[in-house]
DNA sequence: GGGCAATGTTGACGCCGTCAACATCGTTCT
DNA sequence: AGAACGATGTTGACGGCGTCAACATTGCCC
């Protein structure tokens, strides 16, 4: 048994994704990122990573996914903060904000990918959880208005896209913000000017 | 002069435009869209492109182009069909998720599309100009209500990014929509909300 | 201890983006 | 008219990429 790289890495699926993470925080997400450029960085064969991961966007469906996971537990710290749902509400878009203001290319991924290929991506699972918590953050709101915008998931997915849209325009540099700062404060604007218009506030 | 494929194409600009759209029509704009395939489709070698586009991103970036021009004329289009300019606002945030729902690979694209690089990118000034439109159209309505959303930027900056929300998220398949009219009907929902968050009804 | 599945490597194939060198055309100047 | 020249298109090449097949090494179970 030799001491020198052992012919087996112990966890190299992990190597691959932080070496992809880093790889995607470097260049951008889609152009630049090989797969061979990964496996370079953990050091194994070009082909190392097929026995990890289907394809190269299985991969990044794994980016993804990984991301979906650590963005819903920052919503869950940031709600946790409070008790009162519209205000829990609005914790979370600021988080959310924030999350894609300081991964911004891993946040690209996490909506480049697609979920519904005819080969199941591996973020979906996570996904699909992260919605459904919005869902559920939006629902113990609705019992402090009339919900003029419409049933819960209306709402839902409304509050989705707006902070969405705010947080991808400001991650591809179509709203020329100088400073970080200014961007949260437009998500704060935009989710009162929300609260107000559905009635929660 | 025969009357064969002369050596020069008339307007082969055009055509691989042309060619182009067609192609990311058909495959997804970033995935199996190939300038190789582009100039086969036009008829040419593969290299022609070149003498009409710096290099690939060029190519996208035109067709994000011709997509804004093409977007603010429907804008344009939707907004003369009122005079009261609320209504104006409502029917052009329409127009804007119907155009991503009927060109979603170029809507793709258009956002997709860095604007920023070091070089310059041709569909710089036609995203502008549909910007600076749509400020324009957030500026008329501030005049109907003490504009609770702040300034009119901000304003303008937050329709763009519900509207843009929404779109994106329809077009990348996560509100799992059936029908294209449930969610035209979600983007009234919401458009109606920010209306009366913003003061402007 | 022998076999087997899991894991990693080597080498190859076809495709891609891009460059350099060359061919052909339209135009403009004399 | 005709030569010179820039614009436009072609051929061929290079390195890199994603992926596959064949092979090597390892850990583990009977």
């Amino acid at each position: 048994m030799k001491v020198g790289k052992p012919y087996h890495h112990q966890n190299l699926r992990g190597a691959l994704l932080a070496a992809a993470l880093d790889l995607i925080r470097q260049k951008g997400g889609s152009n630049g990122f090989t797969l061979r450029e990964v496996a370079r960085r953990a050091g194994v064969s070009h082909t190392a990573p097929y026995r990890h991961f289907r394809d190269k966007d299985d991969l990044l469906g794994a980016i993804a996914g990984e991301g979906f996971l650590r963005l819903a537990a920052l919503l869950r710290a940031a709600v946790a903060k409070d008790w009162y749902p519209v205000r829990r509400l609005r914790n979370a878009a600021l988080a959310y904000v924030e999350f894609a203001l300081d991964q911004p290319d891993q946040y690209r991924v996490m909506f480049s990918v697609d979920l519904d290929g005819e080969l199941p991506c591996s973020a979906k699972p996570a996904a699909q959880a992260f919605f459904e918590a919005v869902v559920a953050l939006v629902g113990a709101c609705s019992q402090f208005g009339p919900m003029r915008a419409g049933d819960s998931l209306s709402a839902a997915r409304i509050v989705c896209a707006q902070v969405h849209g705010i947080a991808e325009l400001a991650v591809r540099g179509r709203f020329g913000f100088k400073s970080r700062k200014e961007c949260v404060q437009l998500a704060t604007i935009a989710i009162e000017a929300l609260e107000v218009g559905t009635g929660w506030s």
